[in-house]
RNA sequence: GGUGAGGUAGCUCAGUCGGCCAGAGCGAGGGUCUCAUAAUCCCUAGGUCGGGAGUUCGAUUCUCCCCCUCACCA
């Protein structure tokens, strides 16, 4: 048993949650998952990241205070990883008196040892709006293409990047006035002391901290090392510094953010778990931060932010006297479609957009799972690989195989044995689960994904080999049945850190109610035999139409390039998302779904689907309309629907459903069973405009 | 421009410390069973292993040069 303090990066509480901050934290909780699953004991902390210009300005915009701003999207970000069976311990924030303590012990700790210095720099500042400019906040004519409306520092054209004093015609990105160069004096950390320069190196070369490829592109930095600026001028939203040397500085965002790590544990442990496991401060760090602490302390973070956290971030734990991370996991960034996330393509997807499509997160975390492996390449989210892959390898593979086995298992009720199991299938099985094990620890969770296909394609071609349904109760057939159900409860065990609900649902299909510990020695092949409790999970193949909705929305997309300005180098812990206001529509997407009054004309069950109404609903049109809708188990008498007058969708685009096509949708309301379709007042005759 | 990582079947990737016919999954084409969500199972597709040169009996795997992609940096 191992225990374990592992972080993902902290999202910027600038915006909500998108997909590319799902893949880190799916990553994340996988790892979680299966760490506890193996029976180690393991505290998952993340935060939002609430300091910084972009926070400070936007409120301002938004007419409240910065930390009333940050926490309103902390508040949302964590309901939204809650929603993907995101499972963080702790969701804090950086803004926080904890990690004020914890900052400035980590400054004084820095400056205890020599390591800061005073230096003068000259920036571009704003007269008007009395503040200096960060990077993004300038825009000006790239000094080298010509290209206007550029930022400080790169030309989106054509790639130069550039000092923000080089700008052509430079502009305040706030007020567009134009700004004048000013002096500072900052506080720099003197990172190439060999002391220092030498505790970073030898974390980075030792084995296990870092990928070998991260670790190479690591060390090029180490060989020319930058001293890093670590304060910031007025206004800002972030910790003052008490240092009477920098009078009137602020922290910069990038000092308190990973340190966040630590003051969110400490609160983790100091008041939010149950009061018996409660840790006072000295107590949590002498367990879980102390050089020599028995803990493995462990962070997912993005490749983009990786010089922060391999650089900067072993020099602050070592000044601190703190131990240094025991792994670093660096993944890629998420693409849609093979190009980077973008608004003006319609392919940047927020988290919510994705809940909104009503599509079940669990789909995505396995997908997302099947694309990663332990390195930094990117990821990309194919839409129509997405939908081939939840189809061919879950639909028609893995919960088929538990559906069909399960029905044959069900001629005889009861718990059923064997003393013969099918060996290709018990082989099968007993390779793959320390197989999976060694690749989870690895973080090559493809492998695993691998894996469970290899064994279920095994299991069924043992069904189709064996044919069971022609004597499902004889002993050849059994042996199959049940060896096949152990190997599917293996099977759960291998895919529980990726869908928990789904893994959950098959091992207890199968009669295993408790979930095991995953133990090395454990053999899913036991004799215990399976008892068929409940039908077995389903998985309902995915639409083309379905995934379609994760992007473009509903075209319109065109709306202001951007809102606020990031600060360059500035960025937060994870990539901020910078959305404005998330769910709102403009009357014109509204205006695109034409909605209209139908009269129930006659109203069936559909044949062997037990969610489906066949509806006639007359809309106003010389022919009526055939809808089929998923309200079979709010309405057991379809007879109670004739007669209604209901809500539908008059321009959705027709779409097969059990082999009929639906020329419609109609609008319901609440959670079946108890839910009841949206109906209009008798004076209103079928085919009016609902506006 | 510098540094780092990559470029293997339509797609996503595996692999070779140099050597029998370079693999898997998906997709595509053909066939099949009927227990199961028109799911399963079987067969097939033949990719100059980015381009060129070199080392070698032999290179996709080693060396050099070039091209392209991505990231970070100046």
């Amino acid at each position: 048993m191992t225990t374990r303090l592992v972080t993902s990066a902290l999202p910027y509480a600038n915006g909500p949650i998108h997909l590319g901050h799902m893949v880190e934290h799916v990553q994340t909780d996988i790892h979680v998952r299966f760490l506890r699953a193996t029976g180690d004991e393991v505290t998952w902390i993340c935060a939002a990241d609430a300091h910084g210009t972009p926070i400070e300005v936007n409120a301002g915009k938004a007419g409240v205070a910065p930390a009333d701003f940050a926490e309103r999207y902390r508040a949302e970000q964590a309901r939204t990883f809650r929603a993907f069976g995101i499972g963080h311990d702790t969701y804090y924030t950086t803004h926080s008196p904890e990690n004020q303590a914890w900052a400035y012990r980590v400054y004084d700790a820095l400056k205890a040892r020599g390591l800061i210095y005073k230096r003068s720099v000259e920036q571009l500042y704003c007269e008007r709006d009395a503040r200096f400019l960060p990077d993004r906040f300038v825009k000006g004519t790239c000094p080298k293409c010509g290209a206007e409306g550029q930022y400080g520092d790169v030309c989106e054209v054509c790639g130069t990047t550039y000092d923000p004093r080089e700008l052509r015609a430079p502009a305040c990105a706030l007020c567009g006035s134009a700004p004048v160069v000013r002096t500072s004096d900052h506080a720099y950390v003197d990172l190439r002391r060999p002391e220092v320069s030498g505790v970073v190196r030898a974390w980075v070369e030792a084995e296990g901290h870092l990928e070998p490829a991260v670790r190479q592109q690591v060390k090029g930095w180490l060989d020319d090392l930058q001293d890093w600026c670590i304060t910031r001028d007025a206004p800002y939203f972030g910790f003052p510094v008490k240092d009477p040397d920098f009078p009137g500085k602020f922290l910069y965002v990038w000092v308190d953010a990973p340190i966040g790590y630590l003051s969110s544990g400490e609160h983790h442990f100091a008041a939010e778990v149950e009061p018996s496991r409660r840790l006072a401060p000295a107590d949590f760090e002498a367990r879980y931060l102390a050089p020599g602490a028995p803990t493995r302390l462990e962070h997912f973070i993005g490749k983009d932010i990786l010089r922060f956290h391999a650089v900067f971030w072993p020099a602050m734990l070592w000044a601190a006297g703190l131990k240094l991370p025991d792994r670093m996991a660096v993944h890629g960034h998420l693409t849609v479609n093979g190009e980077k996330m973008s608004k003006s393509r319609g392919t940047f997807i927020n988290a919510s957009t994705y809940l909104e499509a009503g599509l079940d997160p669990e789909l995505l975390r396995y997908y997302f799972a099947a694309s990663l492996g332990a390195g930094v390449s990117d990821l990309d989210l194919s839409l129509e690989e997405f939908r081939n892959r939840i189809n061919a390898d879950l639909a028609n593979n893995v919960a088929n195989l538990a559906s069909r086995v399960a029905a044959l298992l069900l001629r005889t009720p009861g718990r059923a044995t064997t003393a013969a199991p099918d060996p290709e299938v018990a082989a099968a099985i007993r390779a793959a689960l320390p197989a999976a094990r060694a690749a989870y620890h690895e973080l090559q969770y493809r492998e695993v994904v691998r894996l469970v296909s290899q064994v279920a394609s095994v299991c069924n071609r043992r069904v189709q080999e064996t044919r069971p349904w022609e004597a499902p109760d004889g002993p050849a057939a059994r042996a199959v049945l049940v060896t096949i159900g152990e190997a599917l409860c293996g099977l759960a065990l291998m895919l529980g850190p990726i869908m928990p609900v789904f893994a959950g649902k098959l091992a207890a299909a199968f009669g295993q109610a408790a979930p095991r510990v995953w133990t090395e020695a454990l053999d899913p092949i036991d004799g215990a035999g399976v008892e068929v409790a409940t039908k077995p999970p389903q998985i309902a193949r995915l639409e083309a139409s379905q995934v379609e909705r994760l992007v473009g929305g509903g075209g319109a997309s065109r709306s202001a390039p951007r809102a606020s300005p990031g600060e360059g180098a500035a960025r937060a812990t994870a990539r901020p998302a910078a959305e404005p206001v998330f769910g709102v529509i403009q009357y014109e997407d509204f205006a695109r779904v034409e909605l209209r009054v139908g009269l129930v004309r006659s109203a069936e069950p559909v044949p062997k689907a037990d969610k489906l109404l066949r509806l006639s609903v007359d809309v106003g049109e010389p022919e009526a309309r055939t809808i089929v809708a998923g309200i079979a188990q709010a309405y057991p008498d379809p007879g109670a629907l004739v007669g209604l007058r209901i809500v539908v969708v008059a321009n959705l685009a027709p779409r097969p459903l059990r082999g009929i096509t639906s020329q419609g949708m109609l609008l319901a309301a609440g959670e079946p069973p108890a839910l009841r379709v949206v109906t209009v007042d008798p004076g209103v005759a079928p085919g009016a405009r609902v506006k």
